[in-house]
DNA sequence: CGCCGGATTGAAGGTACTCAATCCGTGTGG
DNA sequence: CCACACGGATTGAGTACCTTCAATCCGGCG
């Protein structure tokens, strides 16, 4: 944890990783990128289960995932808790922070991650210069309100098996947008957490896993998932009220 | 619809019925708020049941409502459709749109209402010359984020009873801060609306109602709602898992 | 080897859904 | 003015789906 890193690093990051592609402005000047790049000025290293910052937290800072994953869950004060989102390289975290200038969720990683720090004040004077920079954090934000209001529609309207199979073709995108198989990944997070997030049981999430390898539909073991049949998900989701 | 108003109504707007305390920055100067309300062209008003924007459309603006009320939904293609917020008076609408550069929602009267129309393109120039205004929008865009979050812990791990109370609660605290009766309010959805955002069917939640009715937390009957009780209310939530 | 946590599977139970009948308030037309 | 139709709301009975509880399995690690 806590490892600083050459401010240049995120420049790496830029070109690297994706990381360009999927959380910076695509229209700024090698300058401008720079300026960029200085802005963030650390980075920092986190195994599976640090929390990278917790509910009630000062606010100070957004973070780019330069590597791994995380998972941000929300804790009701009679100890339920509920998954969020899983977080994974390139997407930014942090954003619930700003409306009250305190966390209002835990970030845990759910492996060995990296995380580019990005002080917000900076990155709000940052782009009142840069109007390329202002429009891409408004879109940033933006598509986590449309994110969550798919999850809202996935929790309110689908079934348990529908739920994973969302789940699972969302992930599948995800990683082909990084240049990874879109049909053979790990899964990082455990069954609990699956179901957490998609609002159900660890034994449902189990039990759904195991139907859509009766179906022929994937194979899976434990966390390693096989997508056979990406039309036969699809197809899946929305076909049965 | 689209009936035009004069300039200077946002304005009005902004001290005569909480809309300045809702929606703008509190540290901005008059000169300042002159140049947020000059940036609203227009005030537009609805009627029940019309149609603010739909998914799909071109996003120029953002709406702050300044009268009435309205729902957002977004619909699956498979027929499906999911509210996902009821807004009222001083609330924002209109922040998915960023992201795509088109609306990824529905969104509809509740009754007869009004907005002020707040084009995007000029908010955005002007939040780079008013750092408060733009610390505000980013707040904005931030709570919509711990709002839906809040909302997935209710769809992902309550039961039918707890996210009705929950529901009636969060709309008495929002009556409250603005002056309006926290305990005594007409619904301006119906029981399927309410189901569709609770993640429930009409008939669960009418069931829910006549619970709490029995139970002597509430007086219902058909839309109009009295709280007779909101400390029984607040325990019922989190009190069984 | 044996422990441990995570994952799987089975059986029983509960909550919310489905289907259907009825009620109620409003608006319309005879 | 009343009858009627209509949509929304309520209530009941039966059912489906997911949860709960519990046992077992499996892989990794001390």
């Amino acid at each position: 944890m806590q490892r600083s890193v050459s401010l240049t690093r995120l420049k790496i990051a830029c070109s690297d990783c994706n990381l360009r592609e999927l959380c910076l402005p695509v229209d700024l000047n090698a300058q401008e990128i720079q300026q960029l790049c200085d802005l963030s000025h650390a980075k920092h290293a986190y195994s599976r289960g640090d929390y990278l910052y917790r509910s009630g937290g000062k606010f100070g800072s957004l973070y780019a995932i330069y590597s791994g994953s995380f998972k941000t869950q929300v804790l009701h004060e009679d100890g339920r808790e509920q998954v969020t989102g899983f977080q994974m390289v390139g997407e930014i975290i942090g954003l619930d922070a700003i409306c009250t200038d305190r966390h209002t969720c835990d970030a845990v990683a759910l492996e060995n991650s990296e995380v580019c720090e990005l002080p917000f004040n900076k990155l709000e004077v940052l782009s009142r210069k840069l109007p390329s920079l202002q429009r891409h954090l408004h879109k940033i934000m933006s598509r986590e309100i449309v994110r969550d209001q798919g999850i809202m529609l996935l929790l309110g309207s689908m079934r348990a098996e529908e739920r994973l199979a969302v789940f699972l073709l969302n992930l599948s995108q995800r990683f082909a947008a990084r240049g990874l198989s879109p049909t053979q990944f790990q899964l990082r997070m455990s069954r609990q957490e699956i179901g957490s997030y998609l609002g159900l049981k660890l034994e449902t999430v189990s039990r759904a896993f195991s139907n859509f390898q009766d179906s022929g539909l994937i194979n899976v073991k434990a966390r390693s998932v096989e997508l056979l049949e990406l039309s036969g998900l699809h197809a899946l989701v929305g076909k049965q009220q």
